[in-house]
RNA sequence: CGAGGUGUAGCACAGUCCGGUUAGUGUACCUGCUUUGGGAGCAGGGGGCCGCAGGUUCGAAUCCUGCCACCUCGACCA
């Protein structure tokens, strides 16, 4: 029994231990849909939490959430050329609105005759359905800034998926701006990459590289896009947000324009970033380990779990009476706390399903330390247990516990990158590194061409994350052509 | 789309090569008793169009043909 519900370790097989992590701890499942998943209530409890964390962070920026259509008219797509050719080969398209019973009884089918006119083509991302309706939202510079979010699903026909980290359909928050001049929307697009990167270090304890994409891992419309890269244990890169420049080349497909301030007509300038369920995938491959989820706690939806111990029915009593009162001390602190009364589970069961489910902290309480005016307080990041006095602060215990427990998953994780960052000056030692176990970040020169990048990709599955930002400027040489370079970029392997 | 693999109870699998009792094991589930400080023990019980459709045969989970679905690894991508 023991043995039965033991993930497969990371070193027998990181993907299998990915996947078997997200189903025992109860995130999500794969559905009967091809490509996409169900995601569970104690998945989506964790999701929320990053929306309701992140939701604020975009109106502390002045944001405001609005709802536009899931449908998007095939003909929009086809407005802005770069666009187009980036989501085309992965578009879900509706072409009928009727089924009707099949003429021989073997079922429903599609109805020939409710054919659409144009069809609709399910949102990949909502730049064409946003920028068609801000032409009519925007008439004058005082009508400027445009700061709206949603939060929606969109729909990309991958062809291979993983739970969270690349599903059919995938839930996120993408923000569409519009600004006066280019400064404007440049600051801007750099001010929620400083969102995104904050958030991702202060409330996923998930260490990032800000920086710049190539122009060709650029967003389809973008002129720059710009990104937070994480290194997950297995040695491969996840790029974790997004935020682009796009220039006015959405406001010219579209029409967008504005009188200034002296009646001159022009284009708006604009922005978009994104983040989606895949953060899901990054928390999990940054602090999880061979025993489960491993959550930092200003996520996690139970922050301590208490579990009572006893063996018969007046310890029980007064055992649950015990708990139940450090539970609402907890609560009343601010502090997210799950009693588990759960009379059908024993104790031991409870603690290894915590363990899997991540979380932080787990107080236990039985008749001897009831006795003894004790509790067993265990760290899941640590799997660390002692035996404290229950005093009258054990809220400001935990507080500090959790506060500790947030700063060293993050520090782990930033160790973790430094340990497997590296420097190389030439290809034979940057492929070299590819092949280790964990290739990690590579810092390297590069010539600056779409050409070497696509070189270097073809015969080493590497690509540049990006160009990190305030990147050190050093004089040095291509890796691959030999050509002059002023900085190195970062290079990985990714997801 | 290329290469592999798998479809049998909620889940994980055996059985298939070599056709033949009532299709089996673990786990999960239900009932009872004993248990409860690291995934409890014993006893009893329920649950199966063996992926789908044809075919061969006295007889098919097993052999043949076709189809479908899913998974892993590539190419494409957040």
């Amino acid at each position: 029994m023991a043995k039965g519900n033991k993930l497969t370790t990371r070193a027998e097989n990181y993907p299998e231990w990915y996947n078997d992590l997200v189903k025992k701890a109860d995130l999500a499942e794969n559905s009967e849909v091809r490509g996409c998943m169900v995601i569970k209530p104690y998945g989506y409890a964790i999701w929320e939490r990053m929306q309701q964390t992140l939701d604020q962070m975009f109106k502390d920026t002045g944001h405001v959430n609005a709802y536009f259509p899931l449908f998007i008219p095939k003909s929009f797509l086809s407005k802005e050329a770069d666009h187009v050719d980036g989501f085309a080969k992965e578009c879900a398209v509706v072409t009928h609105h009727r089924l009707m019973n099949a003429p021989d009884g073997s079922g429903v089918v599609v109805d020939p005759d409710a054919k659409l006119e144009e069809e609709l083509v399910v949102r990949p991302t909502s730049e064409t359905i946003i920028w068609s309706t801000y032409r009519n939202w925007i008439q004058s510079y005082r009508d400027l800034p445009l700061l709206i979010n949603q939060w929606a699903n969109v729909v990309r026909w991958e062809l291979r998926t993983r739970m969270f980290l690349r599903t059919a359909e995938f839930l996120w928050q993408e923000g569409h701006t519009a600004h006066a001049t280019q400064e404007e929307a440049v600051e801007e697009a750099e001010r929620m990459l400083g969102v995104y990167g904050d958030f991702a270090e202060e409330t996923l304890a998930i260490p990032v590289i800000r920086g710049v994409k190539t122009e060709r891992e650029r967003f389809a419309g973008a002129l720059d896009t710009y990104c937070i890269e994480g290194l997950m244990q297995d040695g491969k890169a996840l790029q974790a947000g997004t935020s682009h420049f796009l220039g006015q080349n959405f406001a010219k497909a579209f029409d967008v324009k504005y009188a200034t301030k002296d009646n001159k007509e022009e284009y708006v300038w604009a922005t978009s970033w994104g983040v989606s369920t895949r953060l899901m995938g990054a928390l999990i491959m940054t602090h999880s380990d061979d025993e489960g989820l491993v959550l930092p706690p200003s996520l996690a939806p139970h922050q301590v779990v208490i579990v009572p111990i006893y063996r018969k029915d007046d310890e029980k009593d007064k055992v649950l009476a015990k708990c139940a009162e450090i539970a609402q001390t907890l609560k009343t602190a601010g502090i997210r706390v799950k009693l588990d009364d759960d009379d059908t589970k024993k104790p031991g069961w409870k603690f290894a399903e915590w363990e899997l489910k991540g979380v932080p902290i787990r107080i236990a309480l039985g008749p001897r330390d009831l006795a003894n005016g004790k509790i067993e307080v265990a760290r899941r990041d640590l799997k660390t247990k002692e035996v404290m006095d229950l005093t009258d602060t054990v809220d400001e215990t935990m507080t500090a516990l959790l506060a500790d427990i947030q700063t060293q998953i993050y520090q782990k994780a930033k160790t973790f990158r430094e340990e497997n960052t590296t420097s190389v000056d030439t290809y034979d030692e940057f492929k070299a590194q590819l092949e280790k176990p964990i290739p990690g970040f590579i810092y390297a020169h590069w010539d600056g061409t779409t050409e070497t990048e696509e070189k270097i990709q073809a015969e080493t599955k590497a690509t540049i994350r990006c160009i990190p930002i305030g990147n050190e400027q050093e004089e040095g040489v291509c890796i691959y052509s030999g050509k002059p370079s002023k900085q190195r970029v970062l290079f990985a392997k990714a997801y």
